[in-house]
DNA sequence: CGAATTCTTTACCGACCCTTCCAATATTCA
DNA sequence: TGAATATTGGAAGGGTCGGTAAAGAATTCG
């Protein structure tokens, strides 16, 4: 139920989403939810702290708790191709939407972003150490590296909001997997 | 005087900015706004018409109207990083937070942000292949790296719209300036 | 000067916003 | 079963939203 709020938000933003709506899509009472949300922007938090949970396992269970090293970094990029060139692709991420949308009035969308990109960087840094560990790669510029990794799934996020024809995002992940691909040392 | 109004829906976006934000903003009477602009939806496309040629012409000069190679592309990289970390350089770019905010239901704002980043393209292309002929780079892989460096831009508007420490942007910049140095032929 | 036209001001419109209240209903528990 | 508690339904409150119509002021132009 709460999944529906989750996706509504994702869909349409905050200040666009209006709490008619959510009575809507849930089925439930206008009385029920600020019973057991309080107000639109706490169930907003609510919403969005499931997501940004979900997706930092997602991330996590391909990249730091992967065993491989590039590869799996090339697996999660595949994920990752999948779900943007989905029908539902053309959302984006709420968490950066959500950054973009609020992050200038609300300091609790600040720190979710700034947690949300953290933990980005720590998988990504896990799978690469792995990689560094495995010899496929050098150990140095490891935290550049990590940003560059970083820096496109930011992008693929906005381009893909911005509803870009699917040859651009084509083109941004084959520019990320020829990046990763420069890194192996036997190459 | 539409500069105000620019300056607003940076500010805020467009869902948070209402008409009487911009009477306030601009001093100009609400009909007066009506007669002039015919709407709300296009006092906005106005704006952001206003605000994309201004960005892309800066970009232009710093990067197509060069005369280097690749310190055309790290003058640029100084220039962000000035706007950036500047008491502003948090509304991030205006394009991108459209881009988030109505990329999904606004097939204007679609194409503006189609058009918007192929404007960047085409001015990093530009740099690279100079940087190319001088010898400076590789003439292969250009297009991977062109969408390597639009790739951190969207990153940049992104995470500096989120509220991101200084460290943070600090970091990302470093990674691209690392990024186009790693492609000197001579390093 | 005086008539025609443009621009500005003021007041207001219906629609929708988030939220609350209260009566009606369902549920729990003794 | 009967009383206490929680959950639901729908209406309405207080505001703000984007947008407009008509009266007032200023300007143009003969």
């Amino acid at each position: 139920m709460l999944d529906r709020v989750v996706e509504l938000f994702w869909e349409q933003g905050f200040e666009a989403t209006s709490m008619s709506d959510i009575v809507e899509v849930t089925g439930l009472n206008k009385s029920s939810l600020y019973n057991s949300f309080g107000s639109k922007d706490q169930l907003f938090q609510t919403a969005l702290a499931r997501y940004t949970s979900r997706r930092e396992q997602m991330i996590h269970a391909g990249l730091r708790d992967g065993t491989a090293g590039l590869d799996d970094i090339m697996m999660f990029l595949e994920m990752v191709e999948i779900e943007m060139t989905s029908d539902t692709g053309s959302r984006g991420c709420l968490a950066i939407n959500t950054s973009t949308e609020l992050g200038r009035c609300d300091q609790s969308v600040v720190e979710m972003g700034t947690r949300f990109r953290g933990e980005m960087r720590s998988s990504i840094r896990a799978a690469l150490d792995r990689a560094a560990e495995l010899g496929e790669i050098g150990p140095a510029a490891v935290e550049h590296r990590v940003e560059m990794l970083v820096a496109f799934m930011m992008s693929l996020g906005v381009v893909a909001r911005g509803g870009a024809p699917k040859a651009e995002l084509d083109g941004q992940l084959a520019a990320m997997r020829g990046l990763v691909d420069s890194w192996r040392l036997d190459s």
